[in-house]
RNA sequence: GUGAGCGUAGCUCAGCUGGUUAGAGUAUCAGGUUGUGGCCCUGAGGGUCAUGGGUUCAAAUCCCAUCGCUCACCCCA
């Protein structure tokens, strides 16, 4: 048997509507926000995100689908959107055409990487990025928005998570202090932390090694040290999210994977997701677009798991979808009137509503409990002795009563559906 | 890339320390009198017990390998 891939999922019919509710949701909040929809294509040139993600990150050095196409160009399914959406603002010169641009997406991504719960080689992001302003009102917006959509979703349990990385001068004197601070306890730190004492010193305060943890609470913290400018943002973002009722707190550990963030950074966590508890995580790219080619254009973004958020969803069991239904199952009583059970269906449904009816020549009683499990409002019965006197049999499920109408006036029996549908 | 656990009907699982035609619930299908659902009842179909090899008189059950899945680490959404 052929198997989806490994870390691929089929998404079917009966989780679509949590889907589809979800997204629904995304485009009305970020509609809201005035975001306008961005779509990219799914692969790039891989120096796309060679260059705007970083070499040295784990996901260009070791998660990315890449492959060469006939003409031998080195192409990657695109492992974030950040870097596509800045490729086609730049490509497009959409930041002479208005100063500020405010995108949304909704789009699969992928990434090499062992699944498990909430992580697969294929998901499903959902995210923004407002390109052409420093202002901290969109850093503060951004997360406003985020927040607002698992907000909605009726999940609980989360956190937001900020923090502040200032501007690439600040944060490089600051990793001298950290530097000099940790050479001395070098040796007591994990393996992997020593690692990235020479690699990126900041990623030590990911580390979950518990004896790393005493080391690095004592040590000094990035957002003590990052430039006046930064600062007064990182104020204003908090007053901004205080006044909104966001529940966030401040995480000097939270430093982040990716390599083109400054100043404002922040996550979305929820502890009903197994491990990769992140459901949402973003910040501000002031130089990616500069270093990308464009021209220099400050940006701030989130992107947000999709996948992860419906985990949460279920686990905490906050979506109340309404129950699935049809308007309609029409009932062939006769096997003569096949034809005429199609023509009615096709009637019915050019008039909007929801209509089934049987293709494997069923009896009427098979007819009935399954129109009984797609949960029809109404069934109306072709056939019979009522056919014989020029008649159609509709019966309204919930009640039970039949009542009967002339085969000339299918109108009228669409009038009455449409009344009573609605109940 | 590393580690652990698991692979028996469409789905959820039972099958004790190896013993003869592999079970249940659920789902599917057909019936429960002449043309009507939900509950209930009866019956039917559906499994090369992941695959390959080994041990044994005998393997779903023990051993090995392969594949797949799951969870965790790394990292991230």
């Amino acid at each position: 048997m052929i198997k989806a891939v490994t870390g691929t999922k089929d998404i079917l019919p009966q989780e679509i509507s949590r889907w589809k509710y979800l997204e629904d949701l995304v485009r009305q909040i970020f509609s809201s926000f005035n975001y306008k929809e961005i779509r990219t294509p799914v692969f790039e040139e891989t120096i796309l995100f060679a260059r705007g993600i970083g070499e040295e990150t784990d996901i260009v050095g070791k998660e990315m689908y890449t492959f060469n196409d006939k003409s031998n160009t080195s192409l990657t399914l695109k492992p974030e959107m950040t870097a596509s959406v800045v490729r086609a603002f730049i490509e497009h010169s959409l930041g002479k055409q208005q100063p500020l641009n405010k995108f949304y997406y909704i789009s699969p991504m992928f990434r090499q990487e062992r699944p498990q719960a909430g992580r697969q080689r294929q998901f499903h992001q959902f995210g923004c990025e407002a390109l052409g302003s420093t202002s901290p009102l969109l850093d503060a917006e951004i997360i406003i928005a985020a927040y607002e959509i698992l907000n909605r979703l009726n999940l609980k349990d989360l956190k937001v998570k900020i923090n502040s990385l200032g501007v690439p001068e600040s944060r490089e004197a600051y990793k001298n202090i950290l530097k000099r601070h940790l050479e001395v306890k070098k040796h007591l730190l994990s393996e992997d932390s020593r690692k990235r004492f020479d690699k990126n010193i900041l990623r030590i305060f990911d580390s979950k090694v518990e004896s790393d943890q005493e080391i690095i609470d004592n040590a000094p913290k990035l957002i003590d040290y990052i430039d006046e400018e930064s600062r007064k943002d990182f104020e204003i973002v908090k007053e901004l999210l205080s006044k909104n009722n966001i529940p966030f707190e401040v995480d000097a550990k939270l430093v982040r994977g990716l390599d083109y963030y400054t100043k404002t950074t922040f996550e979305i966590i929820s502890g009903k997701v197994g491990s990769q508890s992140a459901l949402c995580g973003g910040g501000r790219y002031d130089l990616l677009i500069e270093q990308l080619g464009g021209a220099p254009t400050p940006g701030v973004g989130f992107a947000a798991g999709i996948e992860r958020i419906l985990l949460a969803c279920e686990n905490e069991k906050t979506l109340l979808l309404p129950e699935e239904r049809i308007d309609l199952y029409i009932v062939r009583m006769d096997s003569e009137l096949t034809q005429k059970t199609f023509e009615l269906a096709s009637y019915f449904r050019k008039e909007s509503l929801k209509v089934e009816i049987d293709y494997l020549d069923r009896s009427v009683k098979a007819q009935m409990r399954e129109a009984n499990k797609l949960n029809a409002q109404f069934v109306l019965f072709v056939g019979g002795e009522e056919y014989k006197s020029n008649k159609f049999n509709l019966k309204f499920m919930k009640t039970g009563e039949q009542k009967d109408y002339p085969v000339d006036n299918a109108g009228e029996i669409k009038s009455f559906i449409l009344q009573n549908i609605s109940i």
